[in-house]
DNA sequence: CGCTTAATTGAACATACTCAAAATTTGTGG
DNA sequence: CCACAAATTTTGAGTATGTTCAATTAAGCG
């Protein structure tokens, strides 16, 4: 299989990606940042970074998606974050100057930049407007992990499935059938919600014969959403 | 009961907490904030700030110890995060200018000053120097939240309250006869670790048993902390 | 001293996990 | 394109962990 491939994409001044970090970089802020880029196709499944490594910069999703999961000791995972297009992965590590505390995999084929932590650490001493939105960027974060902690401490199973499902949804989006536009091993679902595969299988099979989604082969498709939010039980 | 005292203490430029992320200011700046500062004596038990609610401003420990949690819809609470002398609170909800996303709770008596909202902003678009250190700090925030969702997600109780004394005595430290400095309800010790009381006083009295912590009264006293860790199953 | 809150204990119960086995799908090389 | 291997999905049954509920004892406080 091949690994990785080394691929073109155009220098960060000319990258459309809209909802990126970098889009209110200056042209010459974002020219420093691409001298130094590298970009990459990963296969899906391969994997971005490794958890315990130490970082040498900061990757960026030119497109694709990604899953950011820990893994506890009788190796099961748990995915603590997901990120897609224009999102920017590891940046933690290179703040904190520790390695990394989780690892990356694609979901997707996708194309991912790698910057040097250098330029990136550069911009952020020179430019208090990035670093207010790296700071806006972890509020964030910090507020879906410990939002997630509340869930998984609290509540069962089937909820926490189903707001996997509209997680995915907001994430990454359905297309024109209102299918989800991402396909998860049924383990994969389960590393998220926290809960085993066969409970997941068990549950995603559930929302089926309950009308909530459809299964269509791989993908699966939203047929009551409301329905879906009514039992994922959602607060604020 | 009283709820809240007006109270004095230093202006922020005197002020003797070496571990706060104001250290690095200059006195001019450090001034700046004691203008709006306001300072109050909290009991035991009383909230600070409210889930829900707007800030108008952040918090500082002057001296105390603070829980901040989350309440699930059955009413039980999960603790995200604790906070001790010289640490900030509610900083999140000041930099995203959303609602507090969980309620802060003294431990024991504190004392906590109160800064406005527009001079902590002001500091944070002025000096690049303190938003890297407010990085550094949610980068620990984060990684301390997605650590202890995997840790909830996967741990057995009894492992995930052997962690929890180990943070409490990390975080809070030990007296000069090894005791924990701060006493909490079997409910609350509960709540940080993820279980019900009953499951938390039938582990604590477990330990007891075990030769592992003695209960002193209403005080815990660590007595041989290499096999709580051993316990903890503690990976990094 | 009485009242409220906290701690403790026991027993029943439920959720979700583990384990195992079968069916299905997917990928790969011939 | 088929055949085989590997991975994934599915189903069932048993089980464990930790919860819930209820009742009792102890502690704290005005």
């Amino acid at each position: 299989m091949i690994r990785k491939n080394k691929i073109d994409t155009p220098p960060c001044t000319e990258c459309k990606n809209k909802n990126s970090i970098f889009c209110i970089l200056s042209d010459e802020e974002k020219e420093n940042l691409s001298v130094s880029k590298g970009s990459n196709f990963y296969q899906k499944g391969q994997v971005v970074f490794y958890e315990g490594n130490y970082p040498h910069g900061l990757f960026c999703i030119h497109k694709g998606k990604v899953k950011i999961s820990k893994l506890g000791d009788e190796g099961k995972e748990q995915v603590v974050r997901l990120a897609g297009t224009g999102e920017i992965l590891g940046y933690r590590a290179v703040l904190s100057g520790e390695s990394y505390k989780a690892t990356a995999t694609v979901l997707e084929d996708s194309y991912i930049c790698h910057l040097s932590k250098d330029s990136f650490n550069k911009i952020l001493e020179e430019n208090n407007v990035f670093s207010l939105s790296i700071i806006k960027l972890l509020s964030q974060d910090l507020k879906n992990s410990e939002s997630q902690l509340l869930n998984i401490s609290q509540k069962p199973a089937r909820e926490r499935l189903a707001e996997t499902l509209l997680i995915l949804k907001e994430k990454f989006g359905l297309d024109e059938d209102n299918q989800l536009d991402l396909v998860l091993t049924r383990r994969e679902l389960g590393d998220i919600a926290g809960v085993t595969v066969e409970t997941a299988i068990r549950t995603i099979s559930d929302f089926n014969k309950e009308n909530v989604i459809a299964i269509k082969g791989k993908k699966i498709q939203f047929k009551n959403i409301p329905k879906l939010i009514k039992i994922a039980n959602i607060i604020d």
